[in-house]
DNA sequence: TGAACATATGAACAGTTATTCATATGTATG
DNA sequence: CATACATATGAATAACTGTTCATATGTTCA
């Protein structure tokens, strides 16, 4: 019966509808899947999803609180790039959803 | 290079957050999970997570609108249940990322 | 230290969304 | 066919969310 999970409590499908309403906007999604490829800067986000900076330091903040991403900063620059394999396996779970 | 996926287009975009989106919400992630053990009617759905049977049926509707739940009728009643195997597999992540 | 650059944050507005209430549709059975 | 039951749907409202604009913080280098 390996297949059988028990069912969650209150706070923790709280926990877990909040983290996957992160992956349930446009811009946020596009964000990720770019960090898919790699670590990038904020600017240079902002310049490959076509939104400002602001925009783009706003979702990053949600994504960071969620621990979808993580920030490292080199000088003036901060750069970020997917949290862990959850994420990456989520977004690839969805694409191949979407698919058929 | 297996870890190197393209960029999805516009559309695709769309269509992954339209999808996860259905996750981000309390009462369907709750819904989801009840069905990840197994098919239910939808009175039964609403007593399990306390809400109305409208309002089930209105989230059942969403669900079934991105191919998450299908729904089988047998006489008055229509038995729900999850589509496929990614809704598991995504549910499962989403609950291992959250307890770490 | 001061200027220039990269990023972060706060407030406000516009658009979206989930629930409720009332009612409609579909199905079985007397 | 009429009634009872299970589910579905439409409209309205209240709450939430993402973007914008202005500005603040943090960092480098002359």
């Amino acid at each position: 019966m390996e297949n059988m999970i028990r069912l969650p409590d209150d706070e923790t499908l709280s926990k877990l509808s909040e983290f996957y309403k992160v992956f349930g906007d446009y811009t946020r999604v596009k964000l990720l899947c770019n960090l898919r490829q790699g670590e990038m800067c904020v600017q240079d986000i902002a310049d490959s999803i076509g939104m400002t900076q602001s925009a783009v330091s706003h979702q990053l903040r949600i994504l960071k609180g969620m621990s979808l991403v993580t920030g490292r900063r080199d000088g003036k620059t901060v750069f970020y790039s997917l949290a862990d394999d959850h994420i990456a396996v989520i977004l690839d779970m969805g694409l191949e959803h979407i698919n058929e």
